[in-house]
DNA sequence: ATTAATTTTTAGGCAAAACTAAAAATAATA
DNA sequence: TATTATTTTTAGTTTTGCCTAAAAATTAAT
């Protein structure tokens, strides 16, 4: 496996939540910052290999093996990451690219090592599940904060978007993994939240609402 | 810089320790397991980039620049190599492979973060040096046990041939770095020489002691 | 000092993964 | 439904790093 035909794989993989049946090449451009094109090549070369299930015009889906494939790309990339942050003391907004690189090193036996080396993890800093050693990915419920009920406790548990600029927001307002919302009140029409976050009261925007998964 | 020049670079560095005026093309291409040819063309890259001296049919040499590249290079492997053995518990003869994938992640932060996280060590598990981060390089001096003197003490500080067969072979005689050496006898006509390794007397052929440094 | 052997370089190609530009298929709209 | 608009694919290039085969330079040997 090369490193692009991985990177396929794991985009492919994600875009499959929301489009689960047939992922369009456009979509995988995007994602991959490339070209059409040269996506359908990749494709073409990714279904002779069973990977994935590719019909002209009908977009792309995952093969079983191909799904076990992007999840042990999950998996290393998520446990690189915890590394990272629980060992090596980086940041959380500072470990995706260093992870995507990390995601790549082919050894299985060093990703089997590194997960009990962490005590095996369950979830990376930023909330997101890690697939065990079979793939198999633990779910939990959760839910975006803008859609919790005013006036009841929850538990922040994750971050949908984990772009730098986001978490480092975050950290500013000093909301993580863990902190305590209470929506106190919500302004439908200008879109503004007032929260109680581990005590203290402030007002987020909705934008950032959409962005926290809660429990 | 591509993961095929680092390798080229790291190849040059290493063999510029016999030949250190100029590196013939095809040393490196033996070291590479590539051909003659593929290395002409990456000689001249890397000279258009300044990171060797390069004239035709006078082999190569590393610039200031090359040099520090190479260094940096052997520094994220032997950093690595201490990782996985002291950390993940891989032993000695496994560690070279994963380590030569991991010596290519890009972050300088990473393996400076590694190398804290590590204690700074000074050394691989294979005795060699590690480059701090200035590319500075400890000096020890140490000797073949094929040229260390009759009933006199050693300690085992390294290894030269650091093969997987070559250091399970060590295990099975129970030498490991730190192992105490005396030399009883040379028998220069069969090549073979009794020795006592942490007080037990055995034999060892002469291939052996010039594969082990003593100090 | 020639000739022979070896080493190194050139020349021309190939495969992977990207690209541009144009053609074909599908989807959206009047 | 016919006509746009969009998406996707094909065709033809490019770049990187490798290859083979042949030519050129260097080194060794008679």
């Amino acid at each position: 496996m090369t490193t692009s035909e991985e990177n396929y794989l794991k985009v492919i993989y994600h875009l499959s939540v929301v489009s689960p049946k047939g992922v369009n090449t456009n979509a995988i451009a995007g994602m991959l910052e490339t070209k059409a094109s040269s996506v359908t090549d990749m494709l073409k070369k990714l279904s002779e290999k069973d990977l994935i299930i590719y019909k002209k015009y009908q977009g792309a889906s995952l093969t079983e093996k191909g799904t076990l494939t992007a999840k042990m790309i999950v998996r290393k990339h998520r446990l690189w990451e915890v590394f990272l942050v629980e060992k090596l003391n980086f940041s959380w907004d500072e470990v995706h690219e260093v992870a995507e690189e990390l995601e790549h090193i082919q050894s299985e036996k060093l990703i089997n090592k590194l997960d009990a080396f962490l005590n095996f993890p369950e979830f990376d800093p930023h909330g997101d599940p890690i697939p065990n050693a079979d793939g198999e990915i633990k779910k939990v419920q959760k839910q975006l904060l803008s859609d919790a009920k005013i006036n009841v406790s929850y538990k922040c548990v994750g971050v949908k978007d984990s772009s730098a600029e986001f978490l480092q927001y975050l950290d500013k307002q000093k909301i993580a993994l863990g902190s305590t919302f209470k929506i106190l009140e919500k302004d439908t029409f200008d879109d503004i939240l007032q929260v109680e976050i581990n005590g203290e009261k402030i007002t987020i925007s909705n934008k950032i609402a959409t962005n926290l998964y809660v429990q």
